[in-house]
DNA sequence: GATGATGCTGAGGTTACCTCATCATGAGGT
DNA sequence: ACCTCATGATGAGGTAACCTCAGCATCATC
């Protein structure tokens, strides 16, 4: 049939005939986010549970409120994220020694090669898309969003 | 806390501190789907019906099917969103004169009237997001998120 | 040591999708 | 005419990723 209505991702505005800049705009987030799901294949992991191991990576051991704070999701919801990524052994629950009510979320081994390893192949998946720019573009890019992102 | 983790919706990838292009463009995209989102609140619509609305905007009356082709879901799903239409009197179904198997969803006049109306709403927060770049900006993102579509 | 706040989780709900089975109809072959 | 297979919509039921609310343990304060 026709193309391609759903310029984005699931949820995403409309919008598609616009040729508009959101909906190019649109049209290079989805590449992105194809892109992403490609890259976090192998490892059988959802974004959800990526941004999670993001976060701990960058920032270290946390409390379940504070990762919750970090995702901005509800607690409640970050019990689950934190449950499937033990149940993959990607991180370990251990008591806040200065807080028996709390729990803190660490990074096991496994867990920190994996966040390391996914850190750099989002780094190539970038590049893969925006490697095709002359070096103007991409720092005008870098410009504009920097620009727009205010 | 510290800031935002999330760098994105709650389908996006994570990768928040990379600082780079991939970074900044979630950023953006964030503000623009949070545009959107206010954009469309003041019909109490959800971004799937809108996309459902727009596409019966461009390109008229269709089957079910067709309809569920353009938003790319099943055809099951979008039993469900022209449900919703039709319960806010934005479309009806009728009959397809050629197929007693087929259902044809058309507009309803209400639904071309608020189709119209998201339309322009949608342009206009457009146009807020990206009114504050100069027109040789404007230019090169057009150009640059045409290279990058590809 | 009672009172209220905080940290986690069980129970159950919502949204927006999905698949599979079913039913009517259509199209083609014999 | 009849049989078979394909197709269009939908009922039934499932899933993923969120949510709220209630409950329990613990902490901080008075």
């Amino acid at each position: 049939m026709t193309a391609d209505d759903r310029a984005t991702g699931p949820e995403q505005p409309a919008g598609a005939d616009e040729d508009s800049l959101a909906e190019s705009f649109w049209a290079v987030a989805r590449r992105l986010r194809h892109l992403s799901r490609q890259t976090l294949e192998p490892w059988a992991i959802n974004p959800g549970h990526s941004r999670a191991l993001g976060v701990l990576t960058r920032h270290g051991a946390m409390r379940l409120s504070a990762l919750a704070e970090h995702l901005r999701i509800a607690p409640r919801s970050t019990t689950e994220v934190v449950d499937g990524l033990e149940e993959r052994g990607l991180v370990a629950r251990r008591p806040d020694p200065g807080d028996r009510r709390a729990t803190l979320v660490a990074l096991t081994d496994e867990g920190t090669r994996v966040g390391a390893a996914i850190r750099a192949a989002r780094h190539a998946e970038a590049e893969r898309l925006f490697g095709g720019l002359s070096p103007t573009d991409r720092a005008h890019l870098a410009r504009i969003l920097r620009t727009l992102r205010d």
